[in-house]
RNA sequence: GCUAUUGUAGCUCAGGGGUAGAGCACUUCCUUGGUAAGGAAGAGGUCAUGAGUUCAAAUCUCAUCAAUAGCUCCA
């Protein structure tokens, strides 16, 4: 007999050799049809592997997260059985579970997968569900399982293989389909209930753009078929909040080909936009202590080539520009750094000067390439809210805890709340890609690290993240559909001091390198503009949206009233237009709606007698009728909070 | 940059080898209204661009450009 222990703490016997599936059996019939896996002694396995030791167990179901990625791992396998049959002498990739369902990459060789394809595949995965196959585990030898894959002509499976340790590999059959796999998988296909295949892509071999690009297939399953029903109707929901559509339908940015490829216009209601949350930062950075600055658009080429930009990115940037009687070569402003350090070098600096902040709503200029380009997230023109923090080696941990400050006091500002901190140090294995010495980056990266743990702050290191001059600490925003974008950053670098040959005079009358800290609380105005659509839906904070409050006129008779109003409330700052249109209030009240108008403002005869308004949150919140001078401090009120 | 898909009116989309369609938006007129679409009329497009096939191309073929999804990249 075997001691089995559950999350609660309860200890059932079992005999030997039981497995997972019928320990739930012998709990309940219920919770055995909803267990996917097993998490014995902290490892994730097969429910049907046979448990020999005492240990601790926790059965999976679709609410733990191992439990839907058993799901979606085995729907991969599933999707290549499908695949297999219906496309024979395919060559497979591979297939895992990620965040959102699967994805399985195959060699499909001259064959084109079209989203009609799609269906039908979809169509033989519930084929195969209901023959209700068994997913079963087999242990081979490398040169076996080498010897299988190769007579089958899989070359992807060999080298997959060749490149694992030497000993035993585990295979899993599923109907007439067997693959390399380490598990854990379902017990059997008929645990999926619906099957979305949802795009068709292509992906590169093993990550690497040098290698052939395989056919990827993306879907997702669920164990019940309302379950997907909602996640499409999620995403449904998620399509209308894309920046790219709200920007447009209300008017705040557009992009024309006659200007180029990723080179945003800002229309009106989108600079006011930019401009107000510009200027929130300004109000923030001149509080703690930064110095406006102003650069121009081009620098000298020499200018890259001393800070290390030129050679790390020069091949992929804009060409540059030469003068056309001298000859003098200059570059698109990549990166405001280099300019910043010309501006602390133009007079000496003492101890006494540090730390030195200098703040720039720079424009930059990066050659994207074509396929990277996405709305306002990606584009080649965009604004940095950048500064650069010269200060001593001593000032760095204080330097940076209070820019961690002000990040996390606009994110709290603006309600973001699920963001990610992430720190980014270099990959070891490729020193080649950074500028500078060991010694430096390791004081960096540890520098980093403390600041996060004294600020308490959850965060996640990722390797080969860093930038090419030091390591860095990023805080990433989901959009609409899921996608991470990189928001804030702040980057601690002691590279380009030396570059640059800055220095300052010490209180021991020596020369001193100052360290450098770049930082970006927003980022880029265009991609957090764009975060801030998706997060909001397009219902910006009263203090931040271009139109704060519509007014409705019932009738044109009403029209002067109106425009009384209006002048009130100009004199308290708060923007507000006049529906003109010879249209039904309800009209008026719809479209005020559409375009996210937190306030509407309906006069007609009633409030011209009684000299009032009637006020309508967005959303249809009626707030009944009030003086203009109620309103008008609501309104501040409301904008007040904020800062 | 790579693979795939798409490109028809300002927007959202239907159609499809033989005279270009709808709804919304726009203009004019009627209507003067009470919390998410009042009514009528009108105007608006070389069907992304270029070549080819054809008696005839918006429709079929190819190329180019652009958008979308993913990959690769991201100072």
């Amino acid at each position: 007999m075997i001691d089995i222990k559950f999350p609660d703490g309860t200890v059932r016997q079992y005999n030997k050799g039981i497995n997972s599936m019928e320990i739930a059996t012998s709990i309940s019939e219920g919770l055995a049809r909803n267990v996917l896996s097993a998490k014995f002694n902290g490892k994730v396995q097969d429910a049907l592997l046979p448990i020999n030791e005492s240990g601790e167990i926790q059965l999976l179901t679709w609410n733990d997260e191992e439990g839907k990625a058993t799901m979606w791992h085995s729907s991969a396998h599933l999707l290549a059985e499908a695949i297999e049959q219906l496309y024979p002498g395919t060559k497979f990739g591979i297939g895992p579970n990620i965040e959102n369902g699967f994805y399985y990459d195959m060699d499909l060789g001259e064959t084109v997968i079209t989203l009609d394809d799609l269906v039908i595949i979809e169509k033989k995965m519930i084929e195969l569900i209901q023959q209700k196959q068994n997913f079963i585990r087999s242990q081979v030898t490398k040169t076996a399982a080498l010897e299988y894959f190769t007579k089958k002509g899989d070359e992807y499976k060999v080298e997959l293989i060749t490149d694992l340790p030497d000993g035993e590999i585990t295979f899993y059959k599923c109907g007439e389909f067997t693959d390399l796999c380490r598990g854990p998988h379902l017990p059997n296909t008929a645990q999926i209930k619906a099957i979305k295949l949802l795009s068709v892509a292509g992906a590169y071999w093993r990550g690497d753009e040098k290698r052939k690009q395989l056919t990827r297939i993306y879907g997702i399953t669920f164990p019940k078929k309302a379950l997907l029903d909602e996640y499409l109707a999620f995403l449904e929901e998620a399509k209308k909040r894309d920046h790219r559509k709200l920007g447009k339908e209300l008017e705040l940015f557009t992009f024309s080909n006659r200007v180029g490829l990723g080179l945003p216009l800002w229309l009106p209601k989108g600079a006011q936009l930019r401009q107000r949350l510009e200027d929130y930062l300004k109000k923030v950075q001149k509080e703690a202590g930064y110095l406006p600055v102003i650069t121009p658009h081009i620098g000298s080429k020499e200018l890259y080539v001393t800070s290390g930009h030129y050679a790390k990115y020069g091949a992929d940037s804009f060409r540059p520009i030469t003068t056309p009687n001298e000859g003098e070569v200059f570059m698109l402003k990549p990166m405001n750094c280099p300019h910043h350090c010309e501006i602390y070098r133009s007079s000496p600096k003492s101890y006494r000067d540090l730390p030195y902040r200098l703040a720039e709503f720079g424009t930059v200029y990066r050659y994207e390439q074509s396929g990277e380009l996405h709305g306002l997230t990606r584009v080649r023109s965009f604004t940095q809210d950048d500064a650069h923090i010269f200060c001593s080696a001593e000032q760095v941990k204080d330097e940076f805890k209070s820019v961690i400050d002000i990040v996390l006091r606009i994110f709290t500002a603006l309600d973001f709340k699920n963001f990610i901190t992430q720190i980014s140090v270099r990959d070891p294995k490729t020193p080649e890609k950074y500028i500078g010495s060991d010694e430096n980056w390791e004081k960096a990266e540890r520098e980093i690290i403390e600041v996060a743990q004294e600020k308490g702050l959850e965060y996640i290191v990722v390797e080969g993240e860093a930038a090419f001059y030091g390591p860095k600490m990023d805080f990433m925003v989901r959009d609409a559909i899921g996608r991470k974008w990189q928001l804030g950053t702040i980057q601690v670098d002691y590279n380009l001091p030396e570059r640059f040959d800055l220095d300052y005079v010490g209180a021991d009358n020596q020369k001193h390198r100052p360290v450098m800290i770049h930082r970006a609380p927003f980022g880029s105005m265009e991609r957090f503009v764009a975060v801030l659509i998706e997060h909001c839906a397009g219902k910006f904070p009263l203090w931040l949206t271009p139109e704060q409050v519509k007014i409705l006129p019932i009738s044109e008779k009403y029209i002067d009233y109106a425009e009384k109003v209006l002048t009130y409330l100009n004199k308290y700052d708060i923007r507000a237009l006049i529906d003109h249109r010879n249209e039904k209030t309800g009209r008026k009240i719809r479209d005020a709606e559409l375009e996210r108008v937190p306030y509407m403002i309906i006069v007609g005869e009633d409030e011209e007698n009684n000299n009032n308004l009637s006020v309508r949150q967005q959303g249809g919140v009626d707030l009944g009728q009030m003086s203009m001078e109620d309103f008008a401090s609501i309104i501040s009120k409301e904008v007040e909070k904020m800062a």
